[in-house]
DNA sequence: TCTGGGGTCCTAGGACCC
DNA sequence: TCTGGGGTCCTAGGACCC
């Protein structure tokens, strides 16, 4: 049986782990920029706040209902993440950390009556070691494991965040009430093909022609279905290395100088080669992007993308940021008022097994000059030392008036608990 | 005025190979 | 006038996830 974890409320529930007095209030959590609603408590929910709506939208409802805003803050948000899944690894070692707040477990050899007495103990654990709630959903696939939490965590007091499909009845009856665009990997483009040909619930869909399926929705769709019905078609996956970084931003206001442009994509890309450096990779090609506010319907729209095969495999700053001004300088266009942009490396390779190129040009000193840069920056704060092409007046230009404390991440930020005699 | 960021997989079609 | 068959690799674009 495949059980899936899903933290509820994830963003929101982390904030009030050190916020208990907001137990009970709506808490809404906002993206980059203060832009969207991006994680809702359930109070929240229940008063009309919207997923993903811009936060400016809202703003009556805020005030009228007192909600408690926060910015993003992902340091916190991802060490919590690690606690939870931490607990997890505890309970068997074929586990799939599957996003930030949900991870699927497989549990073998127990019967109908243990394997409901395990769960418990696998979400009474989480909760009060983390305190974060979780939904637990049970099944003998993983899209039906899906199904059983959304099952879970649509009915709470009738079953206690925790929801088991073992029987086939109860795999119809679940099939029958789950609407298809809320069942898993069904989005919204194929969600409103499916209705076209009528279907609206899970069920409808594993009734459907394979030869249907198979044309319109590729394998992807067909395994779907297969797992749907029962038959285990989806497994645990391994974690595997990425195959992609990226760094991509959207601007706090619209750029159209391509200096400041030049400088955003430089940026990004000197991030992209932080974070191979941290995981010890290399990247052979990358993608730079740039877009205009595609909301913006009143305005010209423009959007391009540059991909770039490098000469070698690197990691540097400067490397990585000369090949990015390069691919931008293909796209850029004078005239458009920029809003996004962002940079993604490619073919990524441990950093030990650097192949040198036949045209071998490259200067060897990077390496050296990158292990000093990183040294210097952890030693004196992030961005110390940058490229001269930086702007080097910038601190941190993304709005987050309403940023929690790093109360697990950064040494001044841990709370002090006064105990009374 | 203000609309996130970081990923994955699959397919079709073109270029190229022998 | 007549012009094969079987591949691989790459990329853009479309779909999805949280």
């Amino acid at each position: 049986m495949f059980a899936l974890v899903d933290c509820n409320n994830f963003y929101a529930s982390c904030e009030r782990v050190f916020r208990p007095d907001l137990n009970g209030k709506p808490v809404v959590v906002l993206s980059n920029n203060d832009g969207c609603v991006i994680s809702r408590s359930t109070e929240a929910k229940a008063i009309g706040i919207p997923m993903g709506i811009p936060a400016y939208q809202v703003e009556d409802l805020f005030k009228q209902h007192q909600v408690h805003i926060f910015s993003a803050n992902f340091p916190l948000y991802g060490d919590m993440s690690n606690r939870v899944m931490d607990i997890l690894g505890n309970f068997t070692p074929n586990m799939e950390i599957y996003s930030i707040d949900e991870a699927f477990l497989r549990l073998e050899g127990l019967n109908s009556e243990d394997l409901k007495r395990q769960v418990t103990v696998i979400y009474k654990k989480v909760y009060k070691w983390t305190n974060i709630p979780t939904s637990i959903g049970v099944a003998p696939t993983k899209a039906l494991s899906k199904v059983a939490a959304h099952i879970a965590k649509k009915f709470p007091k009738k079953t206690n965040y925790i929801y088991i499909i073992q029987t086939e009845e109860q795999r119809i009856k679940a099939l029958k009430w789950i609407k298809i665009e809320e069942v898993w990997g069904i989005g919204l483009r194929f969600a409103k093909r499916l209705k076209a040909e009528g279907i609206n619930t899970g069920y409808d869909f594993t009734q459907m022609s394979r030869h249907w399926v198979r044309k319109h929705m590729s394998v992807t769709g067909l395994r779907l279905q297969q797992d749907l019905q029962g038959i285990p078609t989806l497994d645990l996956e391994s974690v595997q290395a990425k195959k992609n970084i990226a760094t991509t931003r959207t601007f706090e206001k619209n750029y159209t100088n391509y200096d400041d442009v030049k400088e955003r994509v430089t940026t990004f890309a000197v991030a992209c080669a932080e974070k191979l450096r941290k995981q010890h990779s290399t990247c052979s090609s990358i993608t730079v992007f740039i877009s205009t506010n595609r909301e913006r319907k009143d305005l010209p729209q423009y959007r391009r993308s540059f991909y770039i095969q490098l000469p070698f495999a690197t990691h540097s700053n400067i490397e990585v940021a000369h090949f990015a001004v390069l691919a931008l300088e293909k796209i850029f266009k004078p005239g458009y008022y920029y809003k996004r942009a962002g940079v993604i490396v490619h073919e990524l390779a441990p950093d030990d097994s650097c192949q040198k190129s036949l045209f071998e040009n490259r200067d060897e000193k990077q390496i050296p000059l990158m292990q000093a840069i990183d040294k210097l920056n952890a030693t004196y704060g992030q961005q110390k030392v940058r490229l001269g092409s930086q702007d080097l007046d910038r601190i941190w230009k993304m709005k987050q008036e309403r940023l929690s404390p790093g109360y697990t991440t950064k040494i001044s930020d841990i709370i002090t608990v006064h105990c009374r005699e």
